[in-house]
DNA sequence: CTTTAGCACTCCGCTAGGCAGAGTGCTAAC
DNA sequence: GTTAGCACTCTGCCTAGCGGAGTGCTAAAG
């Protein structure tokens, strides 16, 4: 035996022991001894050295101690390992992976609709809190305009995108407008608009404010502030929260007061946003582990989310929110999973 | 004294021991003990005589024991009469009150941000979880309606009420139509519409589908049905929740599990939906206590609700759920004020 | 040098017992 | 009808003791 393949053997052994100790946690919820260890994982070696492996995972930070006499519980970084040890390679069962397609099947959902029911399937699935999100800034194209008199001094903008999105805001006039200027401005903005991205919008209208005849000089700009504001503001209404109950679901989380911190920021969409925006710029899967993530209020949780993209451009990201303690491998799987399916759908949509 | 004079007293001061045994619990989360109750609240008479009055509000039932020596607790049954007595004498906070005044001065809302509004505002003044439900068969009028061609066989229907409300619906379409088509069935479909009560919309396009030219038949056929199964199905999606969080502060329920089955009570809209669909036909504040919830799961809340409406007529319905162990007194004020407020900013809208 | 057996040690979790405190219900007196 | 007094009960908390699980170390075996 080379030294070479010594080391080799150990290291291999050493993972053997980490996966097994992360497997049998998260499944008993149980701090891993030992003995227990090597009578439910066939590792083929004493107790003992189980120990000593142990104790050297501990060393690098993989494995901790609750206190001295306990089993051993994995660390953040023993998630990390073991989760970066597949990569990839995470795969749906067979029964899961059929209910996801058989979801997308319906051809008669608007984008809200199937953003939200998304949200559902990925609770459901993950019995984790799930969350989708699509940016204001996609690059859906405008299908149409329309300005709609309400009441005196308050009318509605409607925008309508190829992928079936709506947007709506109301406009409030200073002085009264005709239906006849409402319907000159409608037939304006769809000819500035109609087939442009909608993020391009404000500054199309701004660019060409000046060519409205004067009456509609004033009903110009408002339209122009609030279509500035609503690519601005719009952002928290287009996230998709479900399942929060299963944050409460058995112990899995340590302490109550955790559990209504990680509610709240769930609730308080502004954190869930900037988790979401972060992964519209990845390219794949994102699992982020306890500490891994930024915000303070998450430390507790993972945090695993994925972009989703109609035919390779992303045009939003969806993810789920669970204890540290979790299946990575189904749940990373699903996640995946749902996130490539939703994206062929809307490209079906948009097609 | 007449015996008649002695006997209100007594239960006057039943009453009062009553209104003290709620009055600490509430604040404190401790079973009272007649000491302690004479000492805090000016009862004027000695333990023993408080003593023999709780053995009696016990028979009567609006007390209770958690165990022999322990102090009393109020039952679902201590908890109305206290509400009862204070009939809808409740008053809302000098500074909550102007805090829900200056909500609602901000004119360009449309009806769901309102709506969504609401439901955190209501949820942050009186720290329970709180909800908002429009129904989907409101007066409002159709102010505009626009079908939209989206892809091949795809088209949208919008239609957009008086109230600011803009429902949208994705159309399948068997053959092609084009854009000269779908302009048509627009111009037909507000000509028939406009001005009408949204839940009238299938009623009237069903009868006048026979007017339509052959070509836009089928067309007009999965305007109908889009119409019906909207009217339908998208009750749930009216319904706003907010502040679910506050489910898991403090103790204030007993365990975990009641907890965990409120909240996804809370996010399966359809029980929530049938509480507050009752809502609507009551005409003011009402509060259901514990066991007085009909639906099981939410025998371990209270749920106070109210009606909103715009110039006497109802339009939605909201309230919050919460312990049963709640300050009766400012939730109900604080539901009572935003129903009423509320519905002012949407006489105002739509006036 | 790695693996293993053996062993002393630590710490948790559970149970039992004891004790103080809060609160009750009853009785008898005012 | 109200009150004082008293015996009683039950909780909550603390302590001690014990079994079990698991460790770390040492020394021997491979």
């Amino acid at each position: 035996m080379t030294p070479e393949k010594d080391e080799e053997l150990v290291n291999d052994r050493r993972a053997a022991v980490l996966r097994a100790v992360v497997s049998h946690y998260v499944r008993t919820g149980e701090p891993a001894g030992s003995k227990t260890l090597v009578e439910r994982y066939k590792l083929g070696v004493s107790p003992a050295t189980v120990r000593n492996d142990m104790a050297a995972l501990e060393d690098a930070g993989y494995i901790s101690h609750p206190h001295t006499s306990a089993g051993r519980v994995p660390t953040d970084a023993g998630y990390r390992y073991v989760v970066d040890e597949w990569g990839g390679d995470v795969k749906l069962s067979r029964s899961d992976a059929q209910r996801v397609e058989q979801f997308y099947i319906e051809p008669r959902w608007a984008l809200e609709d199937a953003l939200r029911q998304t949200a559902s399937l990925l609770s459901s699935l993950t019995h984790h809190a799930a969350v989708v999100f699509t940016p204001a800034l996609d690059r859906s194209t405008i299908r149409h305009v329309e300005v709609i008199g309400l009441a005196p001094h308050r009318a509605m903008l409607i925008v309508v995108t190829d992928t079936g999105r709506v947007e709506d805001h109301v406009l409030v006039l200073d002085d009264d407008a005709s239906e006849d200027d409402l319907g000159t401005l409608s037939r304006l903005l769809n000819e500035m608009l109609t087939g442009e991205a909608l993020e391009d919008a404000p500054v199309i209208v701004a660019k060409r404010l000046e060519e409205l005849p004067s009456t509609l000089k004033s009903l110009g700009g408002e339209v122009l502030s609030v279509l500035r504001q609503g690519v601005a503001e719009r952002e928290g209404e287009r996230v998709f929260l479900e399942g929060t109950s299963n944050m409460v679901d058995e112990q899995k989380f340590s302490d109550l007061e955790t559990v209504r911190q990680v509610i709240g920021a769930l609730e308080h969409r502004r954190l869930l946003l900037e988790v979401l925006a972060e992964a519209l710029s990845s390219t794949s899967v994102s699992v982020k582990i306890g500490s891994e993530n930024r915000a303070e209020e998450m430390r507790s949780c993972t945090v695993i989310t994925a972009p989703y993209a109609i035919e390779g451009s992303t045009v939003g990201s969806l993810g789920i929110v669970g204890p540290t303690r979790m299946d990575y491998r189904r749940t990373i799987a699903a996640v995946y999973e749902v996130s490539a399916q939703l994206g062929h759908m809307l490209g079906r949509l948009a097609q």
